[in-house]
DNA sequence: ATTATTTTCTCGACAGTCGAGAAAATGAAT
DNA sequence: ATTCATTTTCTCGACTGTCGAGAAAATAAT
């Protein structure tokens, strides 16, 4: 259904449309804003007036020109104006870092996880520390923290904030949102992982409109598999999601899988599956928790001098890869795909399977393979996600209180 | 990316809106139409007179009323502001409507298809020649019809009106944009059946808002296997597309499949790939094109009395669906799915194959499965869907160009 | 006839965008 | 040193749109 509209949700939409244009090219003169976002300079002129009384914007001191006429003054997002906490929370540790306003950091801390305990709550409990203790550590006022963005690998209901599957905690569902609410007056925001991956990469391209950006698909090869899919909506809004690829039903024959389900994709691709493949493990075997990284080395060694279980273990993984990859493909569109996560270093040993795998379906055979591409240094790309996509919804707020909420 | 906004695409945004509310409730005075859509009375008055003053809206002479007070008068679509020809392309027979703006079938005819003919070309002749004849039987002028929508089954791509894959047609394209550019200045629009049936079903249920409405696939059955999904997007418009489900890959033993690839879920669920497994055929069998409903019934018949094989091609048609389905969840989020089709005479047969299909996957074991309910007439709905669809884009162009257009 | 009631229409206030041109700020030319 | 050309930023009035309040219209009840 349509929703009503009015003037005011226009100055709304266009002071996001100002802000988002800053983030994506930095600063900005007033005339490059106008060029950048199509309104008209006495509309740049009141927004960002607005802007800066709301205190989100501020002119540089310093105002760079080599030319003749009247020098032209940079708009800068106001790096004091408030602070996002980013968690990223991943299987061995977990990470916080305090990001200021212009998207710069201020403090990171790594927390080693303790495999020993069970459930949520010792986590639930580590994790509402670590937050006071970045918080004291900087001397901030909590009240001076816009929001707080946090990723896992698993499935995520981002709505509400709400893990509803993880490798670490199964179905224990964890509310961060709840965790968070007695204390903290903060927008919450929790997102996959992978989803993060591919928010990164796709505002990454959306930086250079030359190259026509549509779609990307992002695939994380790990312990678990994950997918992140950004899409441009007909309306122009990008749309990211991170369907439950890992756990997508692959063949049964592919074993038990983690989630206690057979036949997953991550049953077949992740790396128990692989060990498991290679050392001719009954397929109902509970796969181990933890692969060290170590033994899949190992093993592509053997792979890569010849020993066919070995061999045979990468091929199946990426035959479970390619028939899920050519699934995505039917369902959404062609696009694409970025493969990422320590798995890459195997990349080369999957390949071949990842091929076969894709040629089955019809949708390949019709439009042809995608394009393959493979991205190192995941843990960047997950935190440029969380940035991209946590100060995004911090300027949208701005933008939808205005300068009304401002006094004076 | 953002886009501009301004105070006319407020305008435009809010006509809209009330052609939508005209569209969904029937006929609404004024207050009522203000109820509707949260706008002030002025803006209403406003909207409306411009909307008049177009051709779009008229008032009703009847004013329905008991009560005291100024009676209420109706605004109503004009019928005679423009037309719409409804294609709707099967297998066997193509049907022509002729519809007003009000969505009242004026005429219609079926035209057999020529199953001997190969290749595209004969086929745009007879279809330019029958909405020739559409016109000619109506005495309509062309510059009359506001839009032509074609619905076919098959892999299409709806931005640019082409059939990129079909049953009937295979590979061969066909641009219905370009058959009638030369003569037809309309807007064409090309829809996937399913995603039609998609679509009303979606249109009704945002009738009732109590309904809660957020998602619903509908499958249908038959010699091949079609999916349609909509969902409403975080921003709240509708967003319905049709997935390349009945050639997604199942697994490939499945068989070889109409498109020439292996494994296709239509093989094993779809008319022919039900008729091969019952008669034991072997699975790499080039398919025969067109499967007598008589002969299924046979099939079913003896399903039903206890035969093995025939109970296993019912079954294993079963399973490939609940696969399907639950790929599709895994990708989508958990909604209900509505099955349509003439497959569904059978459906008592797939259920518990489509239930052990469903049932693997570690989706479904943890969110449930999804309701499934059977709807019958899918005809009735992929016209409704037509209407739907192309009256809501016939409103948008309307409100897009306003009153400006109109001479004085 | 008058009154109560409900609906529709109209008017002025307010919010927002835009184009044009004034004002500002600087380098080059005289 | 002053003036001129050039470029950027700012400001003003016109235009479009929404909204609330109250006037005007149309009918049933008294």
């Amino acid at each position: 259904m349509l929703t009503k509209s009015s003037t005011e949700l226009v100055r709304q939409q266009n002071s996001a449309l100002v802000l988002a244009a800053l983030r994506r090219a930095g600063n900005l003169s007033h005339t490059e804003i106008s060029a950048e976002t199509g309104l008209a300079s006495a509309t740049v002129s009141a927004i960002t007036a607005e802007l800066e009384k709301a205190g989100a914007l501020a002119k540089a001191e310093q105002h760079v020109q080599g030319g003749r006429g009247r020098p032209r003054v940079l708009f800068t997002p106001r790096r004091d104006h408030g602070h996002l906490i980013v968690v990223r929370i991943s299987s061995d540790v977990v990470q916080y870092s305090l990001v200021d306003y212009g998207g710069t950091l201020l403090d990171r801390f790594d927390e080693a996880r303790n495999h020993d305990e069970r459930g949520t709550a010792p986590f639930a409990r580590a994790f509402v520390d670590a937050l006071e203790r970045l918080l004291q550590r900087s001397r901030l006022e909590r009240d001076r923290v816009l929001a707080v963005s946090i990723s896992s690998k698993g499935l995520v209901d981002g709505t509400s904030a709400r893990l509803l599957w993880s490798p670490v905690f199964g179905r224990e569902e964890l509310d961060f949102a709840a965790l968070l609410a007695p204390q903290w007056r903060v927008k919450v925001m929790l997102s996959n992982e992978t989803l993060l991956v591919a928010q990164a990469l796709a505002t990454q391209a959306e930086r250079k409109p030359e190259s026509g950006f549509r779609a990307l698909a992002a695939i994380s090869l790990g312990h678990s598999i994950g997918l992140g899919v950004a899409r441009k909506s007909q309306s122009g809004e990008m749309d990211v999601s991170a369907p439950n690829f890992g756990h997508m039903l692959h063949t049964p024959s592919a074993g038990l899988c983690r989630c206690g389900a057979y036949g997953c994709i991550e049953a077949a691709a992740g790396f128990y599956g692989i060990l498991r493949a290679a050392f001719e493990v009954p397929a109902d075997t509970i796969p181990a928790k933890f692969v060290p990284v170590a033994e899949l080395d190992k093993i592509a060694a053997s792979a890569r001098q010849g020993h066919r279980m070995a061999g045979y273990a990468f091929r199946q993984a990426g035959i479970a890869l390619g028939n899920g990859i050519s699934r995505m493909l039917s369902l959404y569109e062609r696009m694409p795909v970025h493969v990422t996560g320590p798995g890459i270093r195997y990349f080369d040993l999957m390949l071949p399977g990842i091929e076969e795998g894709l040629a089955q379906s019809m949708q390949v055979r019709l439009q042809g393979p995608p394009e393959i591409a493979i991205v190192a240094d995941e843990q960047r790309l997950v935190f440029e996600g969380h940035l991209a996509r946590a100060l995004g919804v911090i300027d949208g707020d701005i933008a939808s209180v205005g300068a009304s909420a401002v006094p004076g």
